[in-house]
DNA sequence: TTGAAAGCGCTAACAT
DNA sequence: ATGTTAGCGCTTTCAA
């Protein structure tokens, strides 16, 4: 499209300048009304619209926050992203959402955006866990890593910031209930627990929290699905483990939607939940509140999550303080998949 | 950050032209290896990323194909964004994925980010469904309309691409299927009915689709909430109609999501479904065949779906054929959620 | 209040 | 094989 419009045209329109034009598309004082009017009219008539790329190629700043959010289908970001939409425009800043492939390098991809956007700051979701210094060295504006914890890298806390929730304490808290419950023999099903991620986090405050009840680790009870969004992995996985006539009495999954996939699983094996079989994840989604039976799941409070992520980030573009951590404590909504083990 | 590492950087560090480095940067063939080399070494050494803009500025097309996506929260985009991704990157594009609220307005960030990134076609996902001529006359380049049906607009048909199920008569289709199985009462859950969406569409297919078995319409049974995604006012909506002591034997729902919560519903006002109320709903989400009971829903075939919707708007990029439209059948996927009315 | 002109970082002729 | 230079469309001094 070479033939697009320019201010030079509308400039030439209406027999003024191009300093003029630009003045008053960017509203500023000094233009008299009768020439204001002109322009303004003359843009409307020739349908202009301004090239963003040659507006942020000689501006050295903008009120722009990029959010790059990594995993298109995470359920769990939903409601986070809308929270620090909210919460960044409230603020006076803009917000640029974008979303990118699990196989993107999120941190190549805001360097670049920095460099094209003059970006004030960015908000990591969905990462990576094990981000070195040297990784992190040329991301020149402050950033905030949310649902990250370091656990798998080496940064020094004050070299980045982070919200999350204890991920460890968060599977501990949901093994504990169902030992509260009774319950001895607990499945593990997560996804691929290999690559310093989230799932490797929980499997890890599950294994702790089995330790500290005395119980010992089975691996048998493990079950491992590579994708984390394949249900009909999930579900195969969970068949198998009763296939294989395992013999356990509860799920803990290390997401809601591996448990719905689960529960269904072991409905059609002829175990009911939660009578044959009492199942407790982490995540807190919407629709568990809605599925029969209601999950009963450790809620990540998404709200107040995305205010941190909005303020920490704010409060370092403008200046105060420094990198800061947030954690948050996974709260109980108590749901109909558990039940006391009686036998 | 005015202190980016640019090619004249680059250039000064190495003693050479910046076209030179522009050369080496983008691959072009006549640069010697020496050259080459050393310029490589010095843009990792300092760092360089390129500044996007300036690049955009200056070219005057690009590879791009942009997906503006209105809706974070639609489940069923998921999958479709996934295929269409594969399909344009398969055929030498690259695919822009761009998230936008539901209030803006999808056309004017379309022109943007023409003008901006020198896009080559435009995909929507999500849009209204009343465009009028002169509201798609300043898009400048080829665009194709994902699941959008002009029902409500007065575009010609040659003035636009579209990819779609027949809502109409996938609404139609869900109530014959009640019908069969000896409904007479059933109830409409729905969204919004009153702004020309896909909700009014498969509400008039709902009322043809009595019309048709010569069943009244009764207002009574219509149940219509603000939201698509607040799961709890579907919820709510539905006990209401529970409650009023309304008759109904089944229950039709324009969306999968919707049918979730109104069968959560339904049980907690000691309905069983299917045996004390039939559910038929539209989309065919792959969690809904996962929920107990599984979902009878009419599947809109995302692959098929996304194949076409990048096929159409290549073809229109590469001057092969005119403006297209694909419409799709819904396909019945069988789950637990009816059975056949035995009063 | 307005205009002229200098770049922002880059690519692509056109020279050499 | 490499350097020189003219813009891309816009904002922002600096002059008038």
């Amino acid at each position: 499209m070479n033939n697009m419009i320019s201010i030079k045209d509308i400039a030439q329109e209406c027999g003024v300048a191009v300093s003029t034009v630009s003045r008053v598309l960017n509203d500023h004082p000094d233009v008299s009304d009768a020439t204001r009017k002109k322009v303004l009219e003359a843009a409307g008539r020739l349908h202009y619209v301004p090239n963003n790329s040659a507006r942020n190629l000689v501006k050295t700043s903008s009120e722009s926050i990029a959010l790059m959010v990594k995993g298109v289908n995470n359920p769990f970001f939903t409601k986070l992203i809308k929270i620090i939409e909210r919460e960044i425009t409230h603020r006076g800043y803009t917000l640029e959402l974008h979303h990118m492939d699990t196989s993107e390098n999120e941190l190549e991809v805001a360097e670049a955006l920095v460099a094209e956007r003059r970006l004030r700051g960015i908000l990591f979701l969905g990462g990576r866990f094990n981000y070195a210094p040297q990784d992190i060295a040329f991301i020149r504006v402050p950033f905030v890593m949310c649902t990250y914890t370091n656990s798998f890298g080496s940064l020094a806390e004050t070299e980045y910031s982070s919200v999350a929730i204890d991920d460890r304490q968060a599977a501990r808290l949901a093994v504990d209930t169902l030992v509260n419950l009774g319950h001895r023999r607990i499945a593990l099903v997560c996804d691929e627990m290999k690559d310093n991620s989230i799932s490797e986090l929980r499997s890890d405050g599950y294994r702790a929290a089995l330790e500290a009840h005395g119980i010992a680790y089975d691996p048998a009870l493990i079950v491992e699905t590579k994708s984390f969004s394949d249900l009909h992995a999930i579900y195969e996985s969970v068949r198998g483990l009763v296939e294989r006539k395992i013999e356990f009495t509860a799920v803990f999954a290390i997401a809601d939607i591996i448990a719905i996939a689960a529960i269904k699983a072991l409905s059609d094996c002829g175990r009911h939940v939660p009578e044959d079989c009492s199942v407790v994840a982490i995540d807190g989604l919407e629709i568990s509140a809605y599925t029969l039976p209601t999950l009963t799941t450790f809620v990540q409070p998404a709200g107040e999550m995305g205010v941190q992520c909005a303020r920490i980030l704010i409060d370092l573009i403008e200046g105060r303080g420094d990198n800061r951590h947030a954690t948050f404590e996974p709260s109980l909504r108590g749901g109909g998949s558990v039940c006391r083990l009686t036998d």
